[in-house]
DNA sequence: CTGTTAGCGCCTTCAT
DNA sequence: ATGAAGGCGCTAACAG
């Protein structure tokens, strides 16, 4: 009934090589005859092997790999950039991770061209511009990883993308919309932070398509970009609330959530259904006073952990983990999960 | 900045004994005296050591463990022998699993009091009766750990508890209803699987709390008891939608699912918000036919795997994990996770 | 280009 | 009651 376990050796051994040929197999790494690689390959499919993740994961790695964060107050990168410290402890990996505006494009290409050749990887929010295309296809070819977080560049050519799927959190969002405006007509507001970034963009069109597919009797409108800030948070949700005397629900698809609760905590129209994103104290705090109705959700320690292993895996492999794309979750005041600390 | 790592090693020599007395302490392994036993706590909790759950999963391990969970035809408990499977090469344990009629109070309790000597734990999902408890703590008493899965038993001495908080996972239920059955004015019915359970039994209490907290125009009945069996569920569903001409709203707080979805689809009230427990072809199918609004999910493979690490975690220790109870996940339409297979 | 060696942190024999 | 030695599966230095 259990299964044999194929090992790195009996690999090595079929193809008549040492494990460490197995290994630079497995890992694409450079130095083995084209011959050899085909006779490896075939070992392995023959065989079966499945590398094991655990063993991988003690293994002593190095290297150097790079990490860069939007800086701006945003505590869905703080909570990140503590999961990442977090993880370092496992690897032995030399983590440098540096907060920056990265949600200006030139900004980012620049600090992606200066990655150092010695990075192994580089792990970053990507906008989905031109320059960072070009910035991360450069770093690619010449053989530094590139792991894109939360939001995507479909066209580039990064190893990995880790997050969830943001038009279909758009769609999740916009699903409970629908069923917490029922029978209501009125007003539905989206608020996002940056045009530049895909996800936001994603999960704004995912919103639209389920209320235009089931909400014949809202009405939808743009709330502008706030750009992740606070307080142009606050100043849009307040022109909003005062221009909208209809408005029944408001979709905060990107971050400046303090702003918007501030905004709402002034003025809002009684039953208005609010949906948010990423679990932090301000959007937890927004939830337990019943300001908040529901938070779409992406597990910042699941991000962490398949990134670093997205660095470890050889690009050869499939998606970035058991599933690919990470789990969308759906937290009410209900389900919330205890504090991390 | 990267905080030290303190190893078994580091302990052994502050306490000045080897590893394997540190590593016997630590696994709460007799044959070691109560002198040295404190000695090596002190170091222990002096140096703040922090296991590695890597180093221990991958480590050699050995021993058997009994797993008993329930067999008439359902698909969650399938799933979940599945997920047991895909631990069972991870780790050297020598897993015995049989289905059985677990949900039979005398059964069960003859099943634990016929486990093995050998056996290093047991993994079950517990009925709340007194034989059962008398059982458990029997079995702890000799020093094989059990390990509650879903349903627990907090009154007897098992070494741990996975799954999610029933009570809580109920009243999300209740949340989710309340929202969709807002504004309107009819019965809601709750039809449970078994009572000598305490998942379910908890769930429906959670469940109707927050019902009778927030909608005051809904009015609350008891489907039954389907013993989870699908013929069961049909007919009592079939009864009850065909007896409560108002009924906007049906909770299924155990399995069954197929039966309840075959007396829907032969009669059900326009507009009836159903809301059911975890993810199987059936429940899946639901919801994509619009047929099931909301499913409430534990992650079948969390619940293995850190089943498995209790077995081999010492009973000193905290939790069965990074957050203690596992995460409730709110599982619609729109944010379905891909299937498994 | 390829093989050998050593080690990650823990657990388990086996010996003492 | 305690210690020493070996191995889990993989990766990375260092040789050849």
């Amino acid at each position: 009934m259990a299964k044999q376990k194929i090992l790195i050796e009996d690999v090595a051994r079929v193809a008549g090589v040492s494990k460490s040929t197995v290994d630079r197999v497995l890992n694409a790494r450079p130095g083995v005859r084209a011959n050899t690689v085909e006779r490896v390959n075939a070992a392995l499919v023959s065989l079966g092997y499945a590398p094991n993740a655990l063993a991988r994961r003690i293994a002593p790695s190095s290297g150097r790999v790079d990490i860069l964060l939007p800086g701006n107050e945003n505590l869905f990168f703080d909570d990140l950039v503590a999961r990442f410290a977090e993880e370092e402890s496992r690897h032995d990996l030399d983590m440098r991770l540096v907060r920056m505006n990265a949600f200006d494009a030139p900004s980012l290409a620049a600090a992606l061209n200066g990655v150092s050749e010695q990075s192994r990887a580089v792990i970053t929010v990507a906008l989905d511009t031109p320059e960072v295309r070009d910035a991360i296809d450069r770093l690619e070819a010449r053989g530094t990883r590139v792991i894109t977080l939360v939001s995507d560049v479909p066209q580039a050519r990064r190893s990995a993308y880790i997050g969830f799927d943001n038009f279909a959190a758009g769609r999740t969002a916009g699903a409970l919309m629908a069923q917490f405006a029922a029978q209501k007509t009125g007003t539905v507001a989206v608020l996002v932070g940056h045009l530049s970034l895909r996800d936001h963009l994603d999960r704004r069109s995912g919103f639209e398509q389920v209320i235009d597919e089931r909400c014949p009797d809202l009405r939808l409108i743009q709330a502008g970009a706030c750009r992740d800030l606070p307080d142009l948070a606050q100043t849009l949700v307040a022109d909003l609330v005062a221009e909208t005397p209809d408005l029944v629900g408001l979709y905060v698809a990107g971050a400046g959530n303090r702003g918007v609760v501030a905004a709402l905590a002034k003025a809002a129209p009684p039953g208005l259904a609010v949906i948010g994103h990423e679990l932090t104290e301000v959007t937890r705090a927004a939830l337990l006073a019943g300001r908040y109705h529901a938070v779409i959700v992406q597990d910042t320690r699941e991000i962490a952990r398949r990134a670093l292993e997205a660095v470890l895996r050889p690009e050869t492999e499939e998606g970035p983990g058991p599933d690919g794309l990470l789990a969308i979750q759906i937290v009410i005041k209900e389900n919330l999960p205890p504090a991390h600390f």
